[in-house]
RNA sequence: GGCCUCAUCGUCUAAUGGUUAGGACAUCAGGUUUUCAUCCUGGCAAUAGGGGUUCGAUUCCCCUUGAGGCUACCA
């Protein structure tokens, strides 16, 4: 008789604290593809049991996060067909505040074991006793003040009213211990455990109960969370043996660090994830990167789509180190994306970024407007606009700066930069002037990149000129750049008018 | 302080009880190119230290050192 494997069921349980952190998207990211790779199912659950780091809209914020990345969860909090936060799934609601009888229940039946106790002490009290252990050097830890109150003496307190928390208990001996998917066998001492608060003196749960009991009903089959969990694991598994229940799969993630190897933090960088997505990386990018920062496919390739990061990904690659967020290599992975990318689809994506630089005024998708001359501008020519920088491109943020060129009435620059190496400013001018005379006779239709190659190589046969020494002083008239794109592929996206408008100026500076 | 975890180029990482310790980013040099970018070629660059085990250790064990995490009625 075989049993029926165990379906794969993950899950991702943020704060809604108001912001995305890097990390928190990059622990999802293994979360999901783990299910993905395994026909499992990815749950989203909402940890509002912090009454006092709310912020509002903080849920509705991630998912649309998520939704951009393409992380949606298949079961949980998720957004509806109308983009509205909804719940789906038959283990709901997955919202920790709205499971608060549920907590109230279990709780009671900790207590009813004597697995857990009624704790009365003031948080005044809870502080000047860990300062007298810390001053003896002892672990600071709850004292165990009221761990042996009678149920007489918790009768009178609880009559009284008198707030309370309820805490664990924990052995006095022995050791817990458990597998982890990435960091092997962990084994601790009891003794070193401390009795941890399970319920607030505000009924709500703190993380450790609220995780195990969500965790068992639900059905999460692997735990894949942040390694700063792996010190209290022991709490979660002696909870899950108080329950009597299964105890889920383990697998803790290496943090995602500072350059000084501190944990990641806003202090020393940027850890939102919408930052990375304004500044125009791409979400595609964005989670490539993110894979490779504690795993690794065990061969040489860097680059993997969602589906090839699916069909691949597997816990076993997971990295017990932490690693450096370094940007240098996002920007690196970006670059490559937008190289690969369908030019209509970077188009697209582009548009917002010059509409912020304010050079583009979008009418429709097919119709766009020159802001800087009030000009219009078809899609296709945008198209050819942006193509100039495709390859040049490390985020989609660069587009505007790097093209504005095209959108000016006429670039400004010092005459100065026409002059190329032993080429004076004059004699730029004068072979701008041979530049012109021939541009001059080409039909407007025929005004593409490659006649006009065809155009400087005939004019470097007839005068016996350099490529830089007419190239340079035509790109500079066209861009008025000390870097950019080739002249030719310039000139065909400004047009002879405009093409020829450009070098006449340079001429006469 | 206590507990837990970790340790290969600057960074992300691969590898094996026997390799010239591999790749990528970054960097440097050269080529292509009017410039920058792309692209191509090449260079620099690592097993933290000390003990074991072993014919042999970067790999296994121990210690030291270093780094990080946790140590809340936050998650």
């Amino acid at each position: 008789m075989t049993e029926t494997p165990k379906k794969i069921r993950t899950r991702f349980a943020p704060s809604p604290t108001g912001y995305v952190h890097i990390g928190s998207v990059r622990s999802a990211l293994y979360n999901y593809l783990f299910a993905r790779h395994n026909d499992g199912t990815f749950s989203l659950r909402v940890e509002d049991t912090d009454r006092t780091r709310l912020v509002e809209d903080a849920v509705d914020y991630l998912l649309k996060v998520f939704a951009i990345l393409g992380l949606n969860p298949d079961e949980g909090v998720v957004l509806d067909e109308r983009g509205k936060v909804s719940q789906k799934g038959d283990f709901g609601p997955y919202i920790q505040s709205e499971r608060l009888p549920i907590y109230q229940k279990y709780v009671q039946e900790l207590l009813d074991k004597d697995y857990a106790y009624y704790c009365f002490c003031s948080q005044e009290r809870l502080q000047l006793a860990r300062e007298e252990r810390q001053a003896k050097k002892l672990p600071p830890m709850y004292d165990g003040h009221c761990r042996h109150l009678s149920k007489e003496e918790v009768e009178a307190k609880l009559q009284a009213g008198e707030p309370h928390v309820i805490r664990m208990r924990i052995p006095q001996d022995g050791f817990t211990e458990f597998d982890d998917l990435v960091y092997g066998h962990i084994k601790i001492k009891n003794e070193l455990i401390d009795d941890q608060v399970l319920m607030k003196s505000d009924g709500f749960p703190t993380y450790h109960l609220a995780h195990v009991i969500d965790d068992h009903l639900m059905q999460t089959s692997h735990v894949i969370r942040g390694e700063e969990w792996l010190p209290s694991a022991p709490k979660h598994i002696l909870l899950f043996q108080y329950f009597g229940w299964e105890v889920p799969a383990y697998a803790h993630l290496p943090l995602l660090l500072n350059p000084d190897k501190s944990k990641l933090s806003k202090r020393q960088g940027d850890v939102a994830t919408g930052s990375y997505l304004d500044k125009g990386y791409l979400p595609e990018a964005i989670l490539n990167f993110l894979l490779l920062l504690g795993w690794n496919p065990k061969t040489e390739e860097e680059i993997f789509s969602l589906d090839e990061m699916i069909a691949r990904f597997d816990l076993s690659g997971v990295n017990k180190y932490g690693a450096v967020f370094n940007v240098e290599k996002l920007d690196w992975i970006n670059g490559m994306y937008i190289r690969k990318m369908e030019l209509g689809k970077l188009v697209t994506l582009c548009v917002p970024y010059l509409e912020q630089d304010g050079l583009l005024e979008k009418i429709s998708d097919a119709q766009f407007r020159n802001k800087l001359t009030g000009e219009n501008i078809s899609f296709e020519k945008l198209q050819q606009i942006v193509s100039l920088e495709q390859e040049r491109m490390k985020k989609l943020s660069e587009v505007g700066e790097s093209v504005r060129f095209v959108f000016e009435e006429m670039p400004q620059y010092e005459k100065e930069l026409l002059a190329w190496k032993k080429i004076t400013i004059e004699d730029a001018q004068k072979n701008l002037q041979t530049i012109y005379d021939e541009m001059e006779k080409i039909e407007i239709a025929d005004f593409t990149k490659e006649n006009l190659s065809e155009l400087i190589n005939r004019l470097k046969e007839k005068t016996g000129l350099g490529t830089g020494e007419l190239m340079w002083p035509l790109r500079v008239s066209l861009s008025g750049l000390k870097n950019s794109p080739g002249p030719f592929e310039i000139a065909e996206v400004l047009g002879k008018e405009k093409t020829l408008r450009r070098i006449s100026r340079a001429i006469h500076l």
